[in-house]
DNA sequence: CAGAGTACTTTGCAAAGCAAGGTTAAATAT
DNA sequence: ATATTTAACCTTGCTTTGCAAAGTACTCTG
């Protein structure tokens, strides 16, 4: 396996890890269905296929985090527009402080890297 | 599945996805063997076993990243002592940037999500 | 040499990302 | 009105990978 295979795979790795908390995280601003989510993460550069998109989204739907209602739309088939559910705050909640000290350690151990490396 | 251990299994996930990346970081302080990779890597709370980390070094060692050297123990079987090669090194940079840019995506959604619960 | 402790390896299962292809509905073109 | 295009959403099959559990191998102690 070339190396820039590899870095792209453990890079996307690191995206996939956090894409719930993500979704969670662009769910909770307002009603959105997933065809603008997938926008609104490109503008992250947070790339992800609707391959992935669609079943993560049934996940949610069925452990309960989050409901969805039909809309009309003008221009195509009806949208699924996703909202939190109270379930689905607490569960948000959680990740937050999760990332948080997972970012904590992650930082720590960055700092004694670029110490090594002498700045 | 019960939403503590869906919770669970999301954290987890993102977990995994900075593994490799913390798995570097921790390597490239100085020479060390697999067993006090574990220690030190409860230390930040980042559990792993040794069933994910074992093969993961592998693929680090196959993908070129890092190499070993084995080394005499007094008490039991010699050990793998890792290191990183001038490979490594690049990956882990590019994962630094990484890491910087996921951050920075991620900590923007953060805050439009606490203005939008009014802090 | 038997048992305990340490270190590394392997196997088998299950979860999940993703490419590719499919279905359905509305709008537009012919 | 029929065909094509576009927008949404869904499904299948492959592959990767984390992890529990069991296995192998080496050293030291009694």
């Amino acid at each position: 396996m070339k190396r820039d295979k590899y870095t792209e795979n453990i890079q996307s790795q690191m995206r996939k890890g956090s894409l719930e908390f993500v979704i969670l995280l662009i769910i909770s601003r307002k009603a959105i269905y997933a065809a603008d989510m997938l926008k609104e993460l490109k503008k992250y550069e947070l790339i992800v296929v609707e391959g992935t998109l669609y079943p993560l989204l049934n996940r949610l739907k069925s452990s309960g985090a989050v409901e969805y209602q039909w809309k009309e739309s003008k221009s195509g088939p009806p949208r699924k527009y996703y909202k939190l559910t109270s379930k689905g705050k607490k569960l948000l909640d959680a990740l937050l402080l999760n990332w948080n000290n997972l970012n904590q350690s992650i930082n720590a151990l960055i700092q004694s890297y670029e110490k090594n490396n002498s700045r």
